[in-house]
DNA sequence: GTGAAAGCGCTAACAA
DNA sequence: TTGTTAGCGCTTTCAC
């Protein structure tokens, strides 16, 4: 048994078909009467409007594209969800694009763009050229990146940073530093980087050692530690371009014998969910990423149809001060 | 400026639209000089075919759909890479929905499945009554988990953990187990669980204490480890639903005061790239994710038009002995 | 408030 | 090898 189509509704209830358009629409302007009638029909047929059809005639596909550099980590399924929670509202749908999984991403770009309405794309993951010649088709939102004329949704990473380090050299008296994460295909981890840099040099210190060249997951932070540890050459404080490289470098430090925060501080950048958890608590900056994705989707799938201005909307962030810098944190304070 | 549609072409470069439609769809059957003279104006127009308009012609989206419980977490990330890893050779595309977030997952399923030509459906996500709603109007396969009538690709759990506690009981003499992320939602939790306790059944033992009743998630694991510090009942070994919950318990007993494996063993089950990096380094089920999902995806793409046979497609797994368990790992057997 | 008719951009018989 | 001609299932003016 086929499908049923508008005209097989439209027949069985003795209307037309543009009457039954609009009852699945919603059209205010349909007499209750008919409107029941037509709805008596569809529920008996089980019709279901075709999406295919219907993206033809409406000439868009409801579906919004998210670019981002991998599928793993909590970062970019925070991203996703804020995404999904606008999609949802709107009855549209997200299609994901990892692009570190393919060779030549640029043509995986360029068909998810065909099959979308709005792009929202992670800072380093599209070219700018090809950014430029996919813009005109459809409106693209960078999210942690800046393009030219184009919208982004963005943090302060370099004045977090420097909050952040601020704290550990001011309450903790810490002067040894290090940065672990260096990734210059990231602009977020490029900003935090710098704001780093210019903490430091704010304090008259320069840094304990070369920024750690790394991926930015968990894995790579478990990895940095036992180098580190390899290589006896713990800094008193180790500053991570992410939570993810955190937590690393917390489930593997312990049990290489050095305890934190005393011997070493380690300090993220996130505040997943997981750095409350895990013990020591971590320190860290509250990155609000759900909201980037709420906030780039609605603003990806506003500017869909018509054309709007492009604006630079940055959220803001908080420091997050827990134990691994030292601090007696708030747990702790409370339960002894 | 509108975008050029296939009429332009042709008519641009003196041929019918039926011919322009074969070059793009390199159709072997049409002339060197014509395919030239054709691709020369497409070129030039910057002509891409529209997906909608192939899509209602041919009855097909180009859309897998998958839907997953959450989309945090390493193991939902490789299963989408593997699905991805299909659709990229196949010139398709992955829809995500994430059901955990939705109240009303049902409709969302709905909406996913008229957008797609194919759903790959994580055990546990969807209602059998849904899954049997649906089936008819698209091929559906499920993973971790068996439905009705429809294709599923799993692992065998129970035979896995059993070989896995076999390994702690009989290698490592420990009989105080007990196990973590028991969780009733979960195909492959419960699976996993009940391999557990026949392993135990049939050694003459019992469980140290009643599961954990918990996420799956690292967080989860983290605040199970603090739980039971805080309730002072550690067993000799804990065998956790899956890494995630593992790495957070590895992540929070040392810092507790908990040496592992010295005091308290650990492991869990996946092989998360994760698993062979934190310290100790952790003793584990190999489970193949993105195999799985790349089988799943086949089979449901491959389905998606023609009918195809239902089958039960079980993939191997395979025990990674590493150091949590109490066993020598492998790094540290060469290194000292 | 409702209907008739003209597409949206493409593919796929079928004919030539 | 190429062209003609119907649709695919829906929306949307524009009349009535």
């Amino acid at each position: 048994m086929k499908n049923p189509t508008v005209r097989d509704i439209a027949r069985h209830a003795g209307v037309s078909v543009a009457t039954v358009s609009r009852v699945t629409k919603n059209d205010p302007k349909v007499a209750p009467a008919t409107r029941d009638r037509v709805m008596a029909v569809i529920t008996e047929l089980q019709y279901r409007p075709s999406e295919l059809g219907r993206a033809l005639a409406t000439q868009r596909h409801g579906v919004l594209g998210l670019v981002l550099p991998g599928l793993s980590g909590p970062y970019f399924a925070e991203l996703m969800s804020g995404a999904e929670s606008v999609t949802l509202r709107t009855g549209s749908a997200v299609l994901v694009l990892g692009t570190h999984l393919r060779a030549d991403s640029g043509e995986a770009v360029r068909r998810l763009a065909s099959r979308t309405d709005a792009l929202v794309v992670v800072g380093g993951t599209v070219s700018e050229e090809l950014l430029e010649e996919l813009s005109p088709r459809l409106p693209i939102v960078v999210v942690a990146g800046l393009a030219e004329g184009l919208t982004s949704v963005r943090t302060d990473g370099v004045t977090a940073v420097r909050e952040l380090v601020e704290h550990l050299i001011v309450e903790h008296s810490i002067t040894d530093l290090r940065f672990v994460g260096f990734d210059a295909s990231s602009p977020d981890a490029t900003a935090r980087y710098q704001g780093f840099q210019e903490s430091l040099e704010s304090h008259g210190l320069v840094e304990s050692a070369e920024p750690i060249v790394s991926g930015l997951d968990t894995v790579m932070g478990a990895r940095a530690a036992r180098r580190l540890h390899n290589e006896g050459t713990l800094p008193r404080a180790l500053v991570c371009a992410n939570d993810e490289l955190a937590v690393g470098m917390i489930a593997t430090l312990p049990g290489l014998g050095h305890r934190i925060p005393e011997n070493v501080a380690v300090v993220g950048f996130d505040d997943l969910a997981l750095a409350a958890d895990v013990s020591p608590t971590l320190t860290t900056v509250h990155h609000p990423v759900f909201e980037i994705g709420v906030t780039a989707a609605e603003h990806a799938l506003a500017a869909a149809g018509r054309r709007n201005e492009p604006a630079v909307v940055t959220l803001p962030t908080r420091l997050v001060i827990r134990e691994s810098c030292g601090c007696a944190g708030e747990k702790e304070r409370s339960r002894f």
